[in-house]
DNA sequence: CTTGTCTCTGCAATCGATTGCAGAAATAAT
DNA sequence: ATTATTTCTGCAATCGATTGCAGAGACAAG
């Protein structure tokens, strides 16, 4: 019965470190904690040392956390850990946080939109010291409840549109005033938009940086059309594509929100009997991996996902660890990626 | 100062509950827990949860865990995260966990394998009540590790030889005959096998499937050449491959262990201005997304990742619950997926 | 009416670490 | 030599829930 427990953890406690090296526990607690290991002479800190390393002792989180309040643990919410985009975010952060000593917990919303509060709940329940969002939309109401609890949090990939919280995302305008002067340099004069979902900060600021983009080449925005879509997928892609066509049939290009969305267009254009990029240039957003290898292989925006996570780490590490500095945007740059997908249109 | 911790959780307790209830803390934590439930009358027990409801308790599980040594936390530690199949896998695990009011905290072994065993003990401070492990080899310390702490694990995606630890896999051996059958089908008979590193079990029994699927055709083993690889990496594929060519001109077919290596046979048949199928049919193992749409589209064997993660997710809870049921491995069939980089070999 | 059996509920210890407070010892200042 | 100050260490409470034990009351059996 005892004997399970006894195994599982090391068992060794505080109170018999401080046997051992013949003082009381809350003086091992001192020496074995930096911040308050000045308070105890530096002999009795050596013993304590020593004990505590001769026993092979490890500090329980879980009482802790129970007496202080802190954990060690950081929360990360993703909306669906199978997008590729969400690895590469998930491994950066838990990169950043393993090297300090953090432990991450991963919630995946999936299909369950409305659960969102439940889980953060449950989060925060297991006392997480602070939290990674990889969901918010627009104007998000999980974020209320973050100030409102004082929880630390950092937005990743996706922004509110007013900065309370600090965020981590990609140059959404530059990326595509990138994508655009790639098309009209190669001659494009008729653009479409395959549009994320506007409740989320990419699919909104991606479109105004499309229509800013076109604007800043003198193209009427009558000659740039623009389709929303529910949801990155290939899926709506593809369904935003074909009304992109029908109701635009001179279109030459489409510069697409996201990678999906852009796969989904070859779909659309394979149904129709038209080719990539020869009857329409495609380009993406994201490069996620192995769009060297699609046909034809796509050009995109390039955006670190990797390195999004490990800014968002350090941005969360710093709020953990003092309250101060004001809630502030971090913008990655993005870059063009040219492969096969574009190319200038018939004469 | 102390306004942060207390907004942070919603910190009514057991104490303050019973005082409203009219009863004492014990009371209230037998009545609101249901395997001890029967023990309070019922009217307590209705007053009871009306007062928890009225002032929103929530049961910290914190405290609990340090009382009880179970924590509702499970581990699962993957080789890589970035890795496309650990997405579903994770998928499955948490959509599970979730649904049994679990949390689910993710280790990223990445790139220094040797911090493993660190994770794992990080992992177990925190009281994890067991451990998924997607990482280990064909005989791992890991595993010697979890027995000896007696913490309920279950091994997926890769096994361990001796069945010491319950895993879910894919059949392996099934996988290949698919593959070896398909090929033999189109044709083929001088069939190459991109083999997996031989310390995982996909690697090491994949490779057997293959040989065993040769020889039930009555084709020599000379005739089916193996190349090894030390990573599930396109790099590793392209090289094996070129080897693999190299020293059989006549192959007409690769039988891969796993998608990315065949992706990076395509890598390598660029390089040598071969084709796909034409000169060479290639075969893959996983059907990792997307493989539809790289050129050629691949021909592959399907894993249901996700089912796995929730074979392994429901394999863990009753391990947890009930200490019984002996190891014992769930092999999950696969199936064959034909796409367009297999053909029958020119005359 | 007494004794025994159940059914509930409360008491208090416990899990393991942290920390405010106070006392002891050592050193500095007067 | 006396007082003031600093430095160190121990005491004991605390975080919040769980649980063995025992006592109170209800009720049945003798």
């Amino acid at each position: 019965m005892e004997s399970d427990k006894d195994q599982r953890r090391s068992n060794v406690t505080l109170k018999q470190v401080a046997e051992r090296a013949g003082v009381h526990a809350s003086t091992v607690s001192r020496a074995l904690n930096a911040a308050t290991r000045s308070m105890v002479a530096e002999d009795v800190v050596a013993r304590v040392e020593k004990a505590a390393a001769q026993m092979g002792y490890r500090r329980d989180p879980v009482a802790a956390s129970l007496r202080t309040g802190r954990s060690k643990l950081v929360g990360v919410l993703v909306p669906d850990i199978v997008n590729p985009v969400f690895g590469p975010i998930l491994s950066g952060v838990s990169e950043l946080f393993a090297s300090q000593g953090y432990s991450v917990i991963v919630a995946d919303v999936g299909n369950d939109e409305n659960r969102q509060l439940e889980l953060v709940q449950g989060l925060i329940a297991h006392r997480v010291d602070g939290l990674i969002l990889a969901t918010v939309s627009r104007d998000d109401p999980l974020v209320d409840y973050c100030l409102s609890r004082k929880l630390p949090a950092v937005l990743v990939n996706r922004a509110e549109m007013r900065a309370r919280l600090p965020a981590v995302i990609s140059d959404d305008a530059l990326g595509m005033q990138l994508a655009v002067d790639h098309l009209v340099e190669l001659g494009h004069r008729t653009i479409g938009h395959l549009a994320g979902p506007s409740r989320h900060s990419t699919g909104y600021l991606r479109r105004r940086g499309f229509q800013l983009a076109i604007l800043s080449h003198g193209i009427e925005l009558q000659d740039a059309p623009c389709q929303d879509t529910l949801a990155y997928t290939r899926e709506e892609g593809a369904a935003a594509t074909h009304r992109l066509l029908d109701a635009s049939p001179n279109l030459t290009a489409i510069a697409s929100a996201n990678d999906l969305l852009a796969l989904g267009a070859y779909d659309a254009l394979r149904e129709r009997g038209l080719s990539c990029p020869a009857d329409i240039s495609i380009i993406g957003h994201n490069d996620m991996p192995m769009l060297d290898l699609v046909s034809p292989a796509l050009t995109t925006v390039r955006i670190s996902h990797k390195q999004m996570g490990r800014q968002a780490g350090q941005l969360l590490q710093a709020a953990i660890e003092n309250n101060d500095s004001p809630p502030h945007n971090v913008v990655l740059p993005s870059q063009l990626v040219v492969r096969a997908s574009t190319a200038s249109p018939r004469a």
